[in-house]
DNA sequence: CTGTTAGCGCCTTCAA
DNA sequence: TTGAAGGCGCTAACAG
């Protein structure tokens, strides 16, 4: 059977409190005694039921999250994500506070996390704008002692507690590899469209895209990368623009949001000329272009995966408990038209 | 505040122990009563703790699970993730017993069922080999009321309570999309290598393999399926015969396991006429081989997710509680060398 | 058929 | 610095 607190208390000759304490690490015990406990700890080997740990304290987690007000479906997600994460609220004991923040401004969101802060909540997690001022906000936070976590786009120079988000440098290489080999001729032009070079995770693709390509199909010419700041309109523009300048465009790799304004763009164009495109999050947009043949392979992360993940973390380092990094890792989904979901 | 069973009984009028039986289906309540408490429940939007009440119960859930003694990377996983969820028993409060069944053997697997289900355990997982034999035994062991899952590989034509595994029909229509497209030209043969058709899983990804490659890719032309039976070393066998003897193989799709002699023949295939190779299951040697370029590409289902599920399934079954079939759904993983975990 | 009572494993006052 | 006692939300004897 497995061993109790019980049983740590007898085995060291002390009382349930002082096995508490011990355990709990909190002060007022000498330490010989702690030594006692911790011994019989080890030697029955004894694990706490964190269930029961729960059960008694009766403790709940304020959770605060800072999304960016911006409307596109893969943000519409991550909010589905956290009302479903809500849902399960009582069960988990956590209670989420989503807090809208304008997107890619670096100085709302530095303010957003300063406020967020001044509500002690047991942990924050943000979708970070890489700029300077966030780091600093960032840093007081994590000074003041509140676990902190990005989502979906890092921060750079800084100690956030975690990270729950895909590796983006290994998304922009994937997407490399496929455009390059789907695009099979050996020569014309590659179009990038990113969102704003701002966040961390669009950057990151970019730069590793450019890379692998370099490296891999160097006959393919890059274009200059275009920023639709996720905007399915900002988007619209300029991939029409785009295409009814060149004529040589054999492939397009969408980086980021908005991807609504692509596929409208795209339908338009020709389709004897359509380029191979791939794109980011799997969307009812995207899923529809897969299957009608507008877009060949959408990578995709899940955003469902990352906010439970984030809770996860931000639970555990609220206890101080250690995390599985291995569990975290948050997967590239990989999805062509033969296995969409 | 959330209610509880106290709020519930005051509310409704009656006493702990009733409304415990109303919320446990347990006989001994009177018609008015249970209406009484299931109004109470509805009213105050009652959820009951669920670890509260596996902590009340003490309950544990011994939990039976089959594993063909395949001696392959992706069996060995299996165990490894089975080994883990062992680690995590006392928490969740299951005990997991791991039984060896000799691989591809319906009659031995159906002999199998039956015996753990003699034990009378809370579920029962197995990977299933898609035999009338073992059909039978497992209706017998869903007749005896023990929540049945089958994991990787599905059983046809039972009512079996889940299936733990991808979608392989799914799987299979990938490999050839993308197979199509990176063997590039058009003309040359393609070798399929399975392990089993006794096995509903390699039966579907060879089913929806070919009927994607004579659709979209029909002038590539598929040589007769290769049975390696799992077995390395049968693997390599045929593979090194295959490439001996014909000369324009521009692809390989790896539907089973064994690919270490896959591996081992390819790699005294010349160069200049290696072919384009899509395998399954991300090991070793596969990871291995898709860095060295030797393979394009792994799908892969991740083991862990599968036992994990598999148990949270069984003991939602043992509890009579419902699973959230979207949850549970296992991924196709798609890995390239450039994003490899 | 219904209620009382004593725990499950842990945490937390309050006294000593 | 330590211990005793009560309680978290739920379940399970055992009585009525």
């Amino acid at each position: 059977m497995k061993p109790t607190v019980h049983d740590i208390a007898s085995h060291a000759g002390v009382s349930l409190a002082t096995v508490d304490r011990v355990l709990n690490r909190r002060p007022g015990v000498s330490a010989r005694t702690r030594e006692k406990v911790d011994k019989a700890v080890h030697e029955l080997g004894f694990v706490r039921d964190v269930a029961a740990a729960n059960l008694a304290k009766g403790r709940t987690y304020p959770l605060t999250f800072l999304i960016p007000s911006n409307d596109n479906s893969f943000m519409r997600g991550l909010r589905l994500a956290l009302d479903e994460a809500r849902d399960r609220a009582g069960v988990e004991r956590i209670a989420i506070r989503l807090v809208d923040v304008p997107a890619f401004d670096a100085a709302a969101l530095a303010r957003a996390l300063k406020d967020a802060a001044a509500d002690q909540p047991a942990g924050i997690a943000f979708v970070a704008v890489d700029a300077p001022e966030v780091a600093v906000a960032a840093s007081e936070v994590i000074a003041a002692g509140i676990p902190l976590v990005t989502l979906v786009s890092d921060l750079s120079g800084t100690e956030r507690d975690h990270y729950a988000g895909i590796d983006n440098a290994a998304a922009g290489r994937t997407a490399a590899s496929l455009l390059g080999r789907f695009a099979g001729g050996p020569q014309g032009k590659v179009a990038v469209l990113a969102g704003s070079m701002l966040v961390r995770d669009h950057r990151e693709r970019c730069e590793a895209f450019a890379s692998v390509m370099a490296r891999d199909f160097p006959t393919l010419e890059l274009l200059p990368v275009l920023e639709g700041r996720d905007d399915p309109a900002v988007v619209e523009r300029l991939v029409a623009a785009l295409f009814s300048g060149l004529d040589d465009i054999v492939a397009l790799y969408s980086l980021g949001a908005g991807n609504r304004g692509l596929v409208k763009a795209l339908e338009s164009v020709p389709a004897e000329r359509r380029p191979v495109v791939i794109a980011h999050e799997l969307t009812e947009t995207t899923r529809g272009a897969l299957q009608s043949g507008l877009i060949d392979a959408v990578l995709n992360q899940d955003a469902g995966h990352e906010v439970r993940s984030a809770i996860r973390v931000l639970k555990a380092k609220a206890d101080g408990l250690p995390v599985v990094a291995d569990q975290e890792r948050i997967r590239i989904d990989i999805f062509l038209k033969d296995n969409l979901p």
